[in-house]
DNA sequence: GTCTATATTATGATAGAC
DNA sequence: GTCTATCATAATATAGAC
């Protein structure tokens, strides 16, 4: 993204750089778009938070449309990095340990990164050009992905034969709502959800519900 | 509710009462805030649904966050009108069928009204002032409530032993996701997930998920 | 009770100095 | 690139006619 740079920096090591301003400000849209959805977030707000201006808005996204369709790739692009590591250790496992990684893998990124799973719920409630924009571009791929996945494990006999896109909300619903919802469980039970071992139980909980291989050990 | 009502109407039979003005109001606010949240539902646009005007709002409700009240209020309500009918049949029954009609009448109750979660969501994500009224008046009973018939259930054996708070955020999610995000799941597979048959079936998998007791059969 | 203003504030976007 | 205005609009809430 960096174009003709000026020479007096010769290209200084990474050590706590201060993160651009671009990128300061889609870190804090993607924060305020997930928690109050599209009109609940402001510009100014989120430039306050960024530590700008809010006119630099403008300038860097041209408008807050702009601006919340960078957020979401970013929030995608999370995604994608928190699954990019373990691709080669996926590939190496039986099936029915692959499946196991993946749910645990998936629970921990939405415990770490709520704003995903925030970000689709606000926008998937009505259907404007915002989210058929954020389902052809982005959830579609994973809805088909996960469908794959879904029938594939059940033709190993890993999964109930449950309608796969009716299993795949509801592994959905079961991994993220505890998070998506951290400051009610924070304020019922005086507990953190996002704590490692909160979020382990809630990986555990969620493989011997849905895998049928553990099942009996109870 | 009503008032020195006038004696030019003799209590008219209620073919099809065309709703009390507050009540139309609450019923557009309750859609409204459901899909938009607190900030991105707008008074105006409220009172154009119920097909007032904007002044009326104040004059009934004084504020906005006083009709954001009052809508919680109608949607707790439809959640408690929904389950009374069933109170009486569910005594009669022995715990494992109680359990699977609670799961099922739940499943049921959120794809007709996906607004009370969606309420829930909205504001469960920050924890506001309005959060707290919402959590201590309407969701710590219900999930103490839900808590309670958990592990019941876990005692006779006929839910896993997972942690009952998990397991309760884990139904929820499962239960009520597919729901929230219809218009996405509609624009990915071109069908209704409030379909009848649609619904039975979310509730058989759910059911088929969660209770051992019906473990086995696949 | 319901309406038509209107006061006041907050919003997204723009213009222009530096 | 970043800032300080500023514009035009939309928001909540209020005042007052009917």
């Amino acid at each position: 993204m960096r174009t003709t740079a000026s020479r007096k920096q010769p290209t200084p090591p990474p050590p706590a750089r201060p993160a651009a301003t671009p990128e300061r400000i889609v870190e804090a849209a993607l924060a305020a778009f997930a928690e109050r959805g599209f009109d609940g977030a402001s510009t100014r707000d989120i430039a306050a938070a960024a530590g700008v201006n809010q006119g630099l808005i403008t300038y860097h996204f041209s408008s807050k449309e702009e601006l919340w369709k960078a957020a979401v790739e970013r929030a995608f692009e999370g995604l994608r990095q928190a699954f990019a590591p373990a691709a080669q250790m996926l590939a190496d496992v039986d099936a029915a340990t692959r499946l196991r990684l993946v749910v645990r893998q998936f629970v921990r990124f939405t415990a770490a990164h709520p704003e995903l799973h925030r970000l689709i719920v606000q926008e998937g409630k009505s259907d404007s050009a915002r989210h058929r924009w954020l389902v052809d571009r982005h959830i579609r791929p994973l809805f088909e992905g996960t469908l794959a996945i879904i029938r594939e494990a059940q033709g190993e006999h890993l999964l109930p034969a449950i309608p796969a896109a009716h299993l795949h909300y509801i592994f959905l619903g079961a991994a993220a709502h505890l998070f998506m919802v951290a400051p009610e469980y924070r304020r019922l039970t005086g507990e953190d959800p996002t704590r490692p071992e909160a979020v382990e139980a809630h990986a555990d909980a969620i493989v011997d519900l849905l895998m049928l291989a553990k099942r009996g050990a109870e």
